[in-house]
DNA sequence: CGCGTGACTCAGG
DNA sequence: TCCTGAGCCACGC
């Protein structure tokens, strides 16, 4: 991961880890890498920080969208059309006005709980 | 330190 | 359903 700028604030590197994650054929909201970095607020800095860091860090923004279910460009733009484009290419369903079903690809972030007594499995006491 | 600008979100109307 | 306003956050000046 190489930094565009010298500093970068930990939340701009938590949303960077964190869009990289998503795995394909999933998408995640802007809202929900933000809250997943810290800030359930934040998600107008992660639309920033997307439009800053894409070109330098290769990032998968097209898996990215609003809290609608829908691509953010309007549908006229070039980025509207590659989106689109790139998710289509990776089996996400997208309808000509840009949506798709949150139900169906929301990437849901695998947590791994501490092991308590109480939820460990017999097998691995 | 304040201000303006965004790939935002939510509640109202 | 489609606007608006307000709130929110990062960052460059």
């Amino acid at each position: 991961l190489q930094p565009l700028k010298i500093e970068m604030s930990a939340f701009t590197v938590k949303v960077l880890k964190l869009i990289k994650s998503i795995p394909r054929g999933k998408v995640a909201t802007y809202g929900q890498i933000a809250a997943l970095a810290g800030k359930p607020h934040g998600a107008r800095g992660v639309g920033w920080i997307l439009n800053s860091c894409t070109k330098s860090h290769r990032l998968p923004w097209q898996r990215v969208i609003n809290s609608k279910g829908k691509i953010s460009f309007p549908r006229r733009t070039e980025e509207f059309r590659e989106q689109k484009k790139l998710l289509l290419k990776e089996k996400v369903k997208v309808s000509d006005d840009g949506s798709i079903t949150l139900a169906v690809y929301r990437w849901r972030k695998t947590v791994r709980k501490p092991r308590t007594a109480k939820n460990t499995p017999q097998m691995f006491r």
